[in-house]
DNA sequence: TTGCGTGCAAAGGTTTTGCATGGCA
DNA sequence: TGCCATGCAAAACCTTTGCACGCAA
């Protein structure tokens, strides 16, 4: 993943501490900087993209596309989550992403293995829909 | 969707006509672009990304982004297939796009729905990982 | 003839790069 | 001290917009 040395600086605490206080949705790189400026502690733009890169090559944040792919996305990912062996949702209306652990899901890829001789990547897929609460807000009826 | 008066032109047939023959996998703009410069029938660029925005909004059309969601592309859906009933694999290695037509993926939504209250959107969802025959090519046993 | 479609040029927004300076170990 | 990290400014990139002209119906 990434095996080179690596400094720890206040700026790169400070991205983090931003992304894990925000790891139940994703934040936009603009975001982050809008929120590490009002705590005066503002970090460069080009700071903030480029350890993102790195999070995301640890694979300790994944990135997002919503809304069509205008945006993009980050979100930390607990590495004791073990999140390379569920799937996840995420609710289009508020953002927040579910776990999906559940023995039912995990049979799923071997289904689709067995039957459709296909591997599924669960760091690169994303169920999207829509969460029981944010259903319930819009009024509309699930099933 | 889209009930305003459209007309037939000469780059729409084009465009959309570059978009079955690559039915399989996805293409970019770009792309598009390229292979109408070389049939000797150029379209500018306002309007291949004009009459694709019209043709996802019609669901003609999907986008896809790849490679970390540093290039957005587009994929044509045949009506019908009635994508929004199934799931779909995109294979990362070569951007097939398989349709999951399969009782056992259909129950998967109601247990979706019922044990976790996610309502899963099909239209925006994309299962990534690997083919089978992306998977004998590399040499990875897939399981 | 009407008004949608086209395409050039320019603008827009996000992300990346070059480079000199700063700071961790 | 040796590298890696930072951040400004500028560039790169893809996509959208303004606007005048073209063309389908």
């Amino acid at each position: 993943m990434d095996n080179s040395t690596s400094y720890k600086t206040k700026q790169r605490d400070q991205i983090l501490d931003c992304l894990i206080r925000n790891k139940d949705h994703h934040i936009t790189a603009d975001e982050i900087m809008s929120v590490l400026e009002r705590d005066n502690t503002p970090v460069g733009r080009t700071t903030v993209y480029r350890y993102l890169d790195k999070l995301i090559s640890q694979g300790s944040v994944r990135k997002f596309f919503i809304e069509g792919g205008k945006r993009a996305c980050y979100q930390y990912m607990d590495q004791n989550e073990a999140c390379s062996e569920h799937y996840h949702l995420k609710c289009v209306g508020c953002g927040q992403l579910f776990h999906l652990k559940c023995e039912y899901l995990d049979e799923l890829d071997s289904h689709i293995i067995d039957h459709h001789s296909f591997k599924v990547d669960h760091s690169k897929t994303v169920l999207y829909g829509c969460c029981g609460d944010c259903a319930k807000k819009t009024g509309r009826n699930q099933k």
